[in-house]
DNA sequence: TGCATAAATGCAGGTTTATGCATATATGCT
DNA sequence: AGCATATATGCATAAACCTGCATTTATGCA
């Protein structure tokens, strides 16, 4: 029970649907879903720790990188169920068609692809810390 | 999109998981809800009222009652989905059994059945406003 | 019209949640 | 060892949420 309810409480944001989204298309690691989505770098991370808690993502570390999957085997079957009804609702929503166009842009490394660290503790301006923009309706 | 985060939203909360549960099980008003549950009427009505502003539930209001049951037929294909898989995911716990059992000794009408009102301002004491007993898992 | 019953709602409080910022941890490379 | 990169997390704060209490609204009946 407290379980289900944990679940529908990771389902019920809006952020957290997108990187659902975002996975669900494709395999990812925190600082491609960050850029796709232009969210923070501890936003992104705390996401998905969310959504692997409940049982949807699995996680596989691979040096430095921390890459999602959707945990298609390990998923008890009435996760699964409800993982389904949520695709499909996700399935003709514009946000995320232009979310998913934007993975395919985005960059496992690169200059500047995560936070520039307190070392260096000049220039922090540019990098991506935007509120995020409000979306339309499904 | 932002309907999908209420619909989600309305589903992450124990208690109105578990009038869900009753409403699947058949028609019901809000005394028996609150009856079978044992929460206050307030609650109850709220959380119908939830359930059918995103959509799960339809109202027929027959003279003093508010009549709360599924809106199998005006439900959007994702909704009924949704639904679906939560009631599977409903089917095999102890909690919901346990309060459809209840439902059954719910009556729709009886001295005492909802609120006391204001103008007998005296003997508040033996309506049921117990807090919540915890729960077990799913 | 007056009273009783069922449901809905305004308000106040306490609790939970979301998020940014700063920092910590973990890994790899030279 | 030292530095750079990727991720995780503690803390603080603001917003959202849940719920009880009191009251209001709506309906039916005598």
């Amino acid at each position: 029970m407290r379980g289900l309810v944990k679940v529908f409480k990771a389902l019920s944001d809006e952020s957290r649907l997108r990187v659902l989204n975002l996975i669900l298309e494709r395999e990812c690691c925190v600082c491609e879903v960050m850029q796709a989505l232009e969210i923070s770098q501890s936003k992104a991370s705390r996401i998905l720790s969310t959504l692997h808690d409940v049982g949807f993502l699995k996680l596989h570390k691979d040096g430095l990188w921390s890459l999602y999957s959707v945990d298609s085997d390990g998923m008890d079957a009435y996760l699964k169920e409800i993982l389904t009804a949520t695709r499909t609702a996700l399935r003709n929503n514009r946000q995320m068609e232009t979310d998913r166009e934007r993975l395919k842009t985005a960059i496992r490394t690169g200059p500047g692809c995560v936070n520039r660290n307190a070392k260096v503790s000049v220039r922090r301006l540019s990098t991506s810390r935007k509120p995020m923009e409000t979306t339309d309706e499904s």
